[in-house]
DNA sequence: CGAGGTGTTGAGAACCATCAATTGCCGTGG
DNA sequence: CCACGGCAATTGATGGTTCTCAACACCTCG
């Protein structure tokens, strides 16, 4: 009898359920936790607050006191710019946590804002302490997400310096699904994309107008099919070749990780759904 | 008598101890370290590797086993793009660290070429896990450096999505200030610049024609006055007005660091020195 | 003295922004 | 049922910022 569970094990998982652990199965698919480990997941993840579109949950130049898990719903996170013009510097998907890289920070940097309706889970900032201090292989796994999210970043980074507005397009793209699938391997080519253009022109830095043009060019180019709200990627792969994106997820790194000594629970790295 | 001592103490220090913690007296920023910390620190910093310009001290796409601690010189981190024009995701400068970003990462995502000869001290990645046990502290303050690195990433994100050429070139010049102001206080207004124009124009996304007009301009506003191969800046108030910079080094936090047990050693803030 | 790298300057073109007008969609209210 | 308002998407015309190409000046080093 093995002492850890697999929580994204296939076999009787309830609608509910998975719902109900939409950080944890991202977690999961980094590996197994411990038990141990699974309560403090859990704990993240135990209240529930509704948020509205809109709303700031989390605002910029504020003590951060909590971090969230986004559990339904689409947040951004945005830089207030003084001259007017705004820029997003990340979607914030299902499963995903706001504010782990600004947990050593005083200041939160930016606005978190909800870009559609949602609930999400806030924790108190002081929960990662006990984090640190007992469940050190649960905060290597932070630290690895961390570092994850800082190496997207600069693929955001890179093109947005040197990249076409049709690059960025594909990559905004390409970037979503695959980030979609993590968490919901089985949407297949088609998904729900909450956005104006407004906002996916404050996503790429480019004008609404010209998000518009290049969303008709790959209409026109048979890449993409747009059907309000859902986009369907007709052609993936030419997309990926056009943004030059490569997958990074599959970067987790748990080689280094703390043991979890008498115990022995190997953190060992789950091997991927085919695709 | 203290248990603990503030490596940036004024007084004795000589020329040569300070050159042998750059990356200690980067840290001391932060707060005081205990012993026990130190020596952690001190370990890190044990091997030196002196390295030529151009030399790719962290490869990308492949496993990194190593950190550094740059010492002397700077190092740039650079993806590399197929398009053939490749773009600088961030400098380096003496007292920063390599990899820290991209510890929990398989694979590191993007190289790190020294743009200058320099001095590198690189430490196995497994003495973190040591870190990780034995100084919980330390690993907060890692995390932090490592969030405070994401939320400048964010900065600069920004800017080159929705920033002009002014903008970023403003920026580009007081945020090395400012960052070479951290490790070595009193460089006045007037600092080196070891970077052609080419590779300015590789970190902001701009070619080096371009470059060249942005420092004309500013020359010819008497905001920079350059002596190549150093620059002078003449009026940093209003470059930072253009940049719209905002200064993060005073974001690092730690109230919520796990106290360090019964010795009782407070990392609290240190005092800034006025400027 | 020549060669190569870097900085400087000019002219034209490309990409994207801006401005402005129109269409389509949806909910509301008459 | 239709009129209306408002928001988002779409399309056209024009302009500005930045790129590209190209030539030349400067410096260092052999």
């Amino acid at each position: 009898m093995r002492t850890t569970t697999h929580i994204l094990d296939t076999g009787p998982v309830s609608g509910a359920a998975r719902s109900n652990s939409c950080f944890a199965s991202r977690l999961a698919r980094y590996g197994t936790l411990s038990v141990e480990e699974q309560e403090f997941v859990a704990r993240m993840e135990e209240s529930e607050r509704r948020v509205k579109k809109g709303e700031v949950i989390l605002p910029a130049n504020q003590p951060l006191d909590e971090l969230f898990v986004v559990k339904e719903g689409w947040a951004v996170e945005r830089s207030r710019a003084r001259n007017g013009r705004q820029q997003s510097l990340r979607i914030i998907l299902p499963g995903e946590v706001v504010g782990l890289s600004n947990l050593g920070v005083r200041l939160a940097g930016n606005d978190v804002v909800m870009a559609t309706e949602g609930v999400v889970c806030p924790f108190p900032k002081d929960h990662m302490t006990a984090v640190y201090h007992k469940a050190p292989r649960l905060s290597a796994l932070f630290t690895a997400i961390t570092g994850l999210d800082s190496v997207t970043m600069g693929d955001r980074l890179a093109l947005m310096g040197s990249g076409t507005a049709r690059e960025r397009m594909a990559h905004f793209l390409v970037d979503l699904h695959e980030r979609l699938l993590v968490v919901n391997p089985d949407i297949g080519r088609r998904f729900r994309l909450p956005l104006r253009q407004v906002d996916i022109g404050e996503v790429l830095g480019l004008t609404k107008v010209y998000v518009n043009r290049m969303l008709k060019a790959f209409t026109d180019e048979h890449l993409i099919e747009i059907q309000r709200p859902y986009v369907r990627l007709l052609q993936p792969d030419v997309l990926k070749e056009i943004a030059g994106y490569t997958n990074r997820h599959d970067l987790i790194d748990h080689s280094w990780f703390p043991n979890a000594g008498q115990n022995g629970i190997s953190l060992g790295a789950r091997e991927r759904p085919t695709g």
